[in-house]
DNA sequence: GATGAATGAGCGTTCATTCAT
DNA sequence: TATGAATGAACGCTCATTCAT
């Protein structure tokens, strides 16, 4: 059997696995597993375990990553921008609520091994997330509020609203919870 | 030596380490040797190193939930508890980030063997705050959105806004950040 | 509270608890708290779970003896005595299935730092059959065979027969079981 | 190192070591090294330590029987069987004293952990031992006595008599033992 | 004497990682 | 390249024993 697959098969069972049984208790027996490749073989591809861990991890991000591109046409206002990142992230989230589960951890709280490197991560959408609200203060589309408290707050809304759909798998509607989440956003609470 | 303030000096070692490490990484061992007790004592008084956490969980929780009690008096319009609640939240957090680090995940991520527990605080917390843009809802305070999407938006800033200054030790003026998200949240970023 | 049966009541504790849980499955704690003491005034009588454990041991052995006694009367002869003992056994048993669990092992196998202590006292037994085994070859009611063998042979079904009654709880009428080796052992089992 | 009987070595390893010190007293670490394996090694091949003591109880009973084996030549008359049984069994135990010090406790007094599994060994050789007495008695070859009396009779006679050699090395001619022995069997103590 | 909170040595078991094949 | 048998460091937990009160 030479077809080189093994590489993603692994990842594809890593995903599957992590985000079953979060890092520590994840075995990389069960891992290899199924991948129906052998344990040693898992050690051909990645270094260790937390390699593993981070090239599966950067994996569903790219895949994320890669849903959301549409979000980068720049000749939409940003506030059609906003909203298709959410819809499309709820959207991904929705479909991929297993990946979820591993990747959308913001990092307070996990594990001091992961902790920092996954913030890392979270900093480079939250860095996206501040010059996309930048972009829409200069263009007169937002107060000029602080572009940093705006991205923060987006993408807090962004990880609490997937929670209830993650842990529970509660059913919801993309499109929709967007909309109302875009319009409390943009048009605030009060009166 | 006659206190038998063990049990507290457990768990006050027990915030420290965990948050340090991490749960998986922390070792009954060293929260001992921080507590200056013998490694059985700890079994004296919790009876696994998960009811340990557990109960770190809820005596950490407790007084966080214990400063937050002004915000009850229920004579304030809700704005202003919501604005007091999340200026003392960040306050709290300010001058405990350690504990912060351990409490304020939100259990996504988290590990499984914890998850559906720390889950299981966080729906408290998201259904006290829903109960409370009911009310705000109902007073005509605000607009009539859905309590639940408000509370989870409003509970995802309260987590994302502490991130750095958990993650980083970032100075924040709690007063001046809780102003600038309860304008964004209140007032939206629309112009 | 005054009265020293505390020795007796953690003797008595003690011999329900071995006799449960076997020596090493026994705990202190648990013997303590059956005899309604403090745990540390286990230590007060016993030095260690060891010698309370021998302690107990020859308690029970002590009772067992005891009841045994009628046995001496010489003016019996031989045949008789070992049937009144034989029965007298099977009978202590079956009424005190408990201790015997700890009581009867014969050594053989059991744990180490027990097994020689716990053959010494069977060896004391053996030594007391011996002699009344030559007691009767020498009054002629026994053929002249070797007294040890013998001795052997009947303590060894002394104790075979009491297995299933400590074991499975099973009945047994003393007199007619006693009756029934009797007649095997004496007459043999030869045509 | 091609071999894989490893297997095999930490059973040997495991008779020894539990012969020595006991199924508590004993540590999976010396086994181990006595097998001279790792001590992760001894869990690729048993589940736990009570699964490796079972295995090799089981082993040194299966030897035990194997060398029994002759016994089951029915043109013999029962006697015969008996007789030759009890010496091979003198002579296994001359020979094996190490293995008997585990493999022949019968169960009484054992440690509550083991005293039930052992039991149904032991349960399994009175019932084998039991119907060889019912075939005497069918064949004319004893007299019409309870065969489950003289079967635990017997048994007990068998484990009784290794008592010595298996305690304190006790040097002993197995045919002339198991010939004294028969003689009482059979034909009975009594003039 | 009586107590029970405190102790820490000790051990079974897990699992990431290695390496001979 | 692929494997999985072998490894051993690491750690949670137990429980006999001590000792201050």
């Amino acid at each position: 059997m030479s077809e080189g697959g093994k590489r993603e098969k692994i990842l594809e069972a890593a995903v599957t696995v992590f985000a079953e049984k979060g890092y520590h208790q994840a075995r990389i027996e069960e891992i290899a597993a199924r991948a129906e490749v052998g344990k040693g073989t898992v050690y051909e591809y990645f270094a260790s375990k937390l390699e593993l861990f981070q090239e599966m991890f950067r994996a569903v991000l790219e895949r994320y990553y890669n849903r959301l591109q549409s979000v980068r046409e720049e000749g939409l206002p940003v506030v059609e921008r906003l909203r298709l990142l959410l819809e499309l992230h709820l959207d991904f989230i929705c479909q991929n609520a297993r990946f979820a589960r591993v990747a959308f951890a913001d990092g307070v709280g996990y594990d001091q091994e992961l902790a920092f490197w996954i913030y890392e991560q979270r900093k480079t959408k939250l860095e996206r997330m501040r010059s996309l609200f930048e972009e829409g203060i200069d263009r007169g589309e937002f107060r000029p509020v602080d572009a940093g408290v705006a991205a923060s707050i987006f993408l807090g809304a962004m990880t609490s609203l997937i929670v209830p759909i993650v842990m529970e798998g509660q059913e919801a509607d993309p499109s929709d919870l967007a909309g109302q989440a875009m319009d409390i956003l943009m048009k605030g609470l009060g009166t």
